[in-house]
DNA sequence: CTTTGTGCAAACGATTTGCAGGATG
DNA sequence: CATCCTGCAAATCGTTTGCACAAAG
């Protein structure tokens, strides 16, 4: 707890950010979870106990992070814009029913050929979006096949 | 000209849909470029001679037009959303100078196994965006390294 | 003639901005 | 103590809605 609550303020620092209780806040929320909350997941999540921020500090806080390169957008549903701190290369499942949001690890697909595209156009990097049914809803549909 | 024309009314007619110059309009533009354009490109496309629609009734042709299955939603930038007249299974590539899209053939990639997900997820469908450089883009970033 | 679509303007929800006071390094 | 952050409220932007009139089948 401690020791994670001292890597993530070393974290903030070396990026050259300053570490506010509501900057931390933010930045450890999204360290916690997997979901990929939107604004205002993480600020009811935030101020679920005690008023911690306001929904523009969220906003910026959100904003510096992203230009520090700690966190990401994703973009899966129309107008909804999640966040996650993973930065690191990987793919997403999302769940058709229930709308749940997972990462897939990077190395699952490994035979994507970024030459096979057309001649002319570079390809840098890719993300694979997958969407299907999450362990929950797949018994529930099975579930009412069944009865 | 007059055959395409006849082809598209004959398409929403099949769907159920009236006829309408305007819905008719938005359809038209939509198959005939291939940037996705958002509702704006659209509306001013349309109306550049002469008032052909409002804005409102972009949306709700787009809305008409999405729930029959002829056009859909592509979500690559946040706050941008686009449509696309290809409701064929494809990818897309997203310039990452100049923000421009393009798609990218379904065959383009045939190696992705969605059953190499961890078990539990029922993967049904996926889609790949792929980020880089197009043409245009990639010969001027060339020509800044060469002077 | 019945049903559905259009256009305007108002409403709406998510995000951004301006600014005064407060905290950080 | 200079700089940057916070929180509030107002502004903004894309999208949706309500409604009177018009067009489609």
């Amino acid at each position: 707890m401690q020791q994670q609550a001292n890597a993530i303020v070393q974290t903030l620092k070396s990026k050259g950010l300053r570490v506010t209780p509501q900057r931390f806040a933010v930045y450890a929320n999204l360290l916690s979870r997997t979901d990929h909350p939107t604004v205002d997941q993480i600020l009811t999540e935030l101020n679920k106990d005690f008023p911690v921020s306001s929904q523009a500090t969220i906003y910026s806080s959100l904003q510096a992070l992203r230009e520090a390169g700690l966190v990401r957008e994703v973009l899966l549903e129309e107008g909804v814009c999640r966040y996650d701190a993973n930065v690191e290369p990987h793919h997403h499942f999302c769940c058709r029913q229930c709308g749940g949001i997972e990462d897939i690890g990077w190395d699952t697909f490994q035979y994507i050929q970024l030459k096979s595209l057309r001649p002319g156009l570079r390809g840098e990097t890719y993300e694979v979006t997958v969407q299907g049914l999450c362990d929950r809803c797949d018994s529930e549909t099975s579930e009412v096949k069944t009865q």
